[in-house]
DNA sequence: ACAGGTTATGACAGCGCTGTCAATACGGTC
DNA sequence: GACCGTATTGACAGCGCTGTCATAACCTGT
């Protein structure tokens, strides 16, 4: 409502809204622009000046308007991010680094969680843009052509996250995830096992974990063993779902496999739960092996044989080359973070 | 750069910056204002002239700049989220209820991690306010002074979550930890355990978990039973913590516990594990109990008992409520979201 | 044909801040 | 003493949008 009050009387102000910078420099004394440098750092302001400005801002306790102050042509300080799921604690790891670090140089996330959802995708995108923020990262669900679209003519740095598998537009930082299955098909195969099953989730949603199924595949056909039973059931990981996924597709194996390679460590530990439910011994007369290196798979009795993935370290790099690009620099353009195998006790 | 285009001349526009609302308004023939009222489809505006203002924004791709918009007077759409941590899944479980919900109507979390360290709470604060959210959720570490005068000051709504123990300035959603602590104690009185060790983590940052530990006490008292050993280890709560913390406790107590009240269900899965390991039945020779209802507590190989604390429904109420106030409700002031204690196969 | 209502559109100013350019004051140099 | 470079301050306009008020266009009933 902007002509609620009289031209030349803010005195309400001070009841009816909050403090502006204009208040604070008639209380300092000084210019609003002067001001707005002085609480800035920005351009040269006198000391004595400068401590004025600060001590008037405190006592009229003025909290700066960021809109206003974005929109007249500062950078914005906030990033957006768009994750495809909360539910696992991977994502919150993912999280965790990238706040920590972009909080530090007083950045802030808008957050939006597509559930998977390549049009709630779109839609997120759409309106995190609207706030326009300084850069995005975004671990895709899965890319649309709008997407793609949106990306294109925002025209600000954007880190895709979690994979450097396919190919992406401006930065990536994240592991391959094909790579990890690899590795874990050749670690199992040098063990001795020869007779493999897959155990997964929601196929159609989680593309990293088919993409590590892919890997895991390959490699295997790489040392020339074929990958048996693979069971995919859908929803999203949880411990119970390995569980019982695991009883399900040993009930259904005709030939029993020597080792369970599991969507991920929730699935894992599921599957360690039923064997130890239905006394079957690991790795003896079953070997199981995970993805992500979750801290329960290693405080297992017998430690998850899995991959650590890095997630707040990626989390972490992601916002940290965002931050590099925003100050001017020229960060790689994709991050292949290592993943680590963790040879574990259970294959 | 104000003054980087001639006045009457922003044909390079198209080329330089996002498209602007006077832009979409000129290819559609009609004025800004009216550009505005189609888009957001509020006051009256013909359906001819509407679908043209439609199609010209969407050949342009506008995307609308929220800064201007709010900083024009439109009410924000964005809401501060702070929390102590995303380390555990738990807080995780409240965003993932607080992202849906809000995003649902169109609003977008600005987040802040404070780890639990009241001083980067304030600054989070102060930030975050600097942005102009339409309201704030926060499930504070420990409110200062200043904390408190900066909520005073913003004057919007705010939601504290987790808790309801505390006196809130203004909205509370949560359940009482001290409530939670008290029925696991009546609880296992009632099983017929008469001797107690309690094994909790970081007391010092996570004081819901020491109001848990206070009404277990009190609640053992209740049945006039004693609280023996209290053993608090430092940092937050792991499952190798639990595991590790229970063999100290086991072999520091002078007359063995029959029954253990774990901080969290981290914790405890960590104690049962340590039970696997050692040999110990589980519930004969010792019970165990939870907090949280955590998916991976009830898919061991014994259910754990614990006590569900309905986090991401916490998220919802909270965004609701929110949600409700901005839109002129008046919803209730402190919201009780009851607890579910779970009886599990461990005590 | 005309008052009285509704519907559709626009002019205008301003939200709170910052980039650009201009102005002033000060110290020293030749 | 005229001149220059630097430090300090301010005037001004404008970022892109929306609330308020005013105006124009159109309908109804009599």
């Amino acid at each position: 409502m902007p002509h609620f009050r009289g031209m030349d009387d803010d005195r309400q102000d001070t009841q009816t809204r909050r403090p502006t910078l204009s208040q604070v420099a008639r209380a300092a004394g000084v210019s609003e622009i002067t001001a707005s440098r002085a609480l800035r750092r920005d351009g040269p302001v006198a000391r004595d000046t400068r401590d004025r400005v600060e001590r008037a801002a405190l006592a009229l306790n003025y909290v700066p308007n960021r809109l206003a102050g974005t929109l007249a042509g500062a950078a914005s300080r906030q990033v957006g991010v768009i994750l495809p799921s909360l539910s696992n604690i991977v994502f919150a790891d993912v999280l965790k680094g990238l706040e920590d670090r972009l909080e530090g140089d007083g950045y802030h996330p808008i957050l939006g969680i597509s559930n998977y959802d390549p049009l709630r995708e779109e839609r997120l995108l759409r309106d995190l843009l609207s706030w326009r923020p300084a850069g995005l990262v975004i671990a895709p669900a899965r890319k649309t052509d709008v997407t793609r679209g949106l990306l294109a003519a925002a025209d600000l740095p954007v880190v895709e996250i979690m994979d450097v598998d396919a190919e992406s537009a401006d930065m990536a930082v994240g592991i391959s995830h094909y790579g990890a299955g690899r590795a874990m098909a050749h670690y199992l195969a040098g063990r001795g096992y020869r007779r493999f099953a897959y155990l997964g989730h929601g196929i159609e949603t989680d593309f990293r974990a088919t993409q590590r199924l892919d890997g895991f595949r390959d490699g295997l056909r790489e040392v020339g063993v074929t990958l048996g039973n693979v069971l995919c059931l859908p929803g999203p990981s949880t411990v119970s779902l390995g569980r019982e996924g695991l009883a399900r597709l040993l009930a259904e194996a005709e030939t029993p496999p020597e080792a369970v390679f599991f969507s991920n460590d929730d699935m894992a530990v599921g599957g360690a739960f039923h064997c130890q439910a239905a006394g079957i011994a690991v790795p003896e007369e079953l070997a199981l092996a995970g993805f992500n290196g979750l801290s329960i798979g290693q405080a297992l009795p017998r430690p998850l044989t899995t991959i650590a993935s890095q997630r707040e370290h990626i989390g972490f790099v992601a916002a940290t080359h965002l931050l590099d690009r925003l100050a001017g620099g020229r960060p790689p353009r994709v991050t292949n973070v290592d993943f680590r195998l963790i040879p574990g006790a259970t294959a």
